[in-house]
DNA sequence: ATCGTATATGAACAACCGTTCATATAGAAC
DNA sequence: GTTCTATATGAACGGTTGTTCATATACGAT
């Protein structure tokens, strides 16, 4: 047999990313073969090099989709504010479009060591970035003198790693709602960094 | 009677762990072969059953040691002291703890997924002791009036999260040293909690 | 109704996987 | 010097890996 169905080329390519999303997060790049993605999409090993060159392909092309995508929805962004409301602003927009992506986050952080060396060094460039968006904020708040922090590369890092930490303890539908899991967060990073 | 001198035993055992352990942090268990760390040690893989009965209980120990040393070594700390105090001398030991064993960090959270139901269980419980006994502090610091969370488990995991931060970009020789390193997350952190 | 092409199959490839085991060796104990 | 045994070898096990490819089919266009 071959093609038991009809042609499927816009809707395969998806389902083969979704399934490989979906297996990386949970059990790793390296831990995932190319056999269980096909599986998972219910379609031969072979049929998936119709869709991608090759397994690392598959890992680089969602990390690079991923970055894009939260890179394009922070630029929509206004960015005319204060640097306090600037600040605000980047808390709920990180919490909330992470969370709304668990596999993609996990992914793009927990497998940076699985791509090529030129495959790393595109994704570390988007991610930095996104990092200098966050600089940007505190070095402008410091210079109007909102903010108090000792180096501004370090206080963009802590920040970043202190909200990203949101994601391996919340679950929807938990004792806090998003909204407070926002609130209190901010609370935290706006006393970090206020003078 | 068994060899107690000139045994190689005492010495294989020990190489094993060290260079499965450089190699899990560098390419992730998934990706190391027991032929590769039998190689590192300079040694055919058949021999590597001597000192461990799987691949899987070489991950265990190491992960296992490492949450024991630090347990051990937190309980060392003398514990009498206000909340402010104890809360320092938490981040100070934290960082410098974890500095010192780079490898070992980032395979104790980055391979939890890769251990077993059973061994995952004892991993986590060990780490929910260290993370307990930081939300003491915060518990205490907010009975006393010095601290204002709205949630001292959250805090907890906000706190940690930050502190975990550094081990992504801290290098010994950097623009920082560690004791200015320590300070500036020690404000960070003071100034998130403190009321 | 026929054709051409996009899409999937399923077998095959060499390489590698974790693990086992019969065998060899080297050093301590007697 | 002989014996004993902890330790290492190296081949072998069945199974899996990523990837390729000739082949078969189902659909869109003619």
């Amino acid at each position: 047999m071959a093609r038991t169905q009809g042609s499927h080329s816009d809707i395969t390519g998806p389902r083969i990313r979704k399934a490989a999303l979906g297996l990386f997060a949970r059990h790793g790049y390296a831990a995932v073969s190319m056999r269980q993605i096909a599986k998972d999409v219910g379609v031969q090993a072979g049929a998936l090099y119709n869709y991608t060159p090759d397994k690392q392909s598959l890992l680089f092309r969602l990390m690079h989709d991923h970055m894009q995508d939260l890179l394009a929805a922070y630029a929509e962004l206004d960015s005319l504010a204060d640097a306090e409301t600037a600040l605000r602003r980047f808390v709920g927009f990180h919490i909330r479009f992470h969370m709304e992506r668990p596999d993609e986050v996990f992914i793009a952080y927990m497998e940076l060591r699985n791509l090529t060396p030129e495959n790393f060094s595109e994704i570390e460039g988007l991610r930095r970035a996104y990092e200098d968006s966050l600089e940007a904020i505190l070095r402008d708040g410091q210079k109007a003198g909102l903010f108090a922090v000792a180096d501004t590369k370090i206080a963009t890092l802590a920040v970043i790693a202190m909200l990203n930490g949101v994601m391996t303890w919340y679950r929807a539908g938990g004792r806090l709602s998003l909204d407070e899991v926002e609130q209190v967060y901010w609370d935290m990073v706006r006393r970090a960094v206020t003078a």
